[in-house]
DNA sequence: TCAGGAAAATATGTATACGAATATGGGAGA
DNA sequence: TCTCCCATATTCGTATACATATTTTCCTGA
């Protein structure tokens, strides 16, 4: 079925550890584990049965990754970004994303644009069914495009940055809106086949902003827990 | 001393494997452990009196940030980027240090410019006596002005392409010229220092592109690997 | 009833031990 | 002498055990 051999073995040929660390990842970014939640190594291990010592070196991968914090003596949690940590991640993915469109300009094989548009078909698919895969592909689709570019940090720095979106956007974003985002990623794949670099630059330079705009939207309505405290207390008289 | 405490403690206090892959790092980019060289866990950790527990964790975040190649049951060693490697790395810092001079025009205070005057003074100082520290002064030229950027991400994203940097500089770069570098890192200051953005953007580019012609150098004359070897095998009928 | 603190429980940091995979070296056979 | 293969040795992958730090609990005293 693989490569590498049969599929039986396969999982636990390849390092138990990554496989805890792609569940965990995956569990992170569903939204099944809550930003902010703990992560205590114990549990986990002996949830996926294997021992702390796979967990540990999974949890330390993930924050490297800045999906978890890691207090030393204090344990992990799943990590609740700031708005400014949003606002960060968002202007370097739109430095960055910028460069995948400019490296690929003029690059793409028919059989890519194939794919680009297989993918955006796939997008809107889910879009009204299934909103959980609605939006986990609507950020494969910018590591798609990373990935096409063969440079291997640039795909590695977006695939992090848009794993981080993911949970900016599930902590400040507005609930959901995949609809633009079809068609934003539709035109982008027109101006990358015709090879208007301009057009495509302007293209995701305005996709970015505009999830920027939407994974910061609580950002004017609701303030940071410190802030809110401090509201109450003026209220309050303190 | 510092902040937290007493300095006796500290250092054992802030954990060891943070100890080890700082130190790890430093005789990486030092060009101590040469590219390609084996590390061992058992050997480290005899050498540092520490355990292989915190080798390996120093090791696997060493890793994460492309220092060392970690191959399954085959150990790690220092990496030996490509020449592709080399390319991909500074075209994304291009994009990457362009991002840090927007963030910072208009934005540095008085005292931040005396910063990064008195870290150029100290690059000058250096460049004819030391040519080790000259190099890193050079690299940490980069990082400081990320770091001023206040964007955390930002930062550690270069902080990580300029190590690899001095990688790849090691590997494929002439010998050394930290020259110029200093009369442009000067320039870029005076122009952050005026607000200057489009001036400043063109000398980060100039800049940097002219970093990736020094350390890509070699990629004209000599081959990687596998063509030098075809090369020989050619002129032996084979 | 509540605040303070000590002890127990829990969780993390680190070392060590054992099993598995790979690299090494020597001997048998051609 | 060279090649192939098996035994040995080294190194990595993982689990477990112990040490240390933190959190919780519960008791004491005001």
């Amino acid at each position: 079925m693989t490569a590498d051999g049969h599929d039986k073995t396969r999982k636990s040929t390849v390092s138990k550890s990554d496989a805890v660390y792609r569940a965990l990842k995956r569990a992170i970014l569903d939204q099944a584990l809550a930003a902010g939640t703990k992560l205590p190594e114990d549990s986990i291990g002996e949830r996926l049965g294997v021992s702390r010592t796979i967990v540990r070196q999974a949890l330390a991968r993930l924050n490297g990754e800045g999906l978890i914090e890691l207090r030393p003596h204090k344990g992990a949690c799943v990590a609740q970004p700031s708005l400014e940590d949003g606002r960060n991640i968002f202007a370097v993915r739109r430095s960055l994303e910028a460069l995948v469109v400019d490296s690929l300009i003029g690059k793409l094989s028919p059989q890519q644009i194939r794919q680009l548009e297989a993918h955006v078909e796939a997008e809107d698919m889910a879009r009204a069914n299934d909103t959980a895969t609605s939006i986990q592909l609507a950020g494969e689709f910018h590591v798609l495009l990373a990935k096409l570019t063969e440079n291997d940090i640039l795909s590695r720095y977006v695939t992090e940055l848009v794993s981080r979106s993911s949970l900016i956007l599930s902590l400040y974003g507005r609930p959901h809106s995949p609809d633009c985002a079809v068609s934003e990623h539709r035109e982008l794949i027109t101006a990358l086949a015709r090879g208007d670099r301009d057009k495509a630059g302007a293209l995701m330079h305005h996709h970015i902003d505009a999830i920027t705009t939407r994974a910061l939207l609580k950002s004017q309505t609701e303030k940071d827990f410190p802030d809110l405290l401090a509201a109450y207390a003026r209220e309050e008289g303190l």
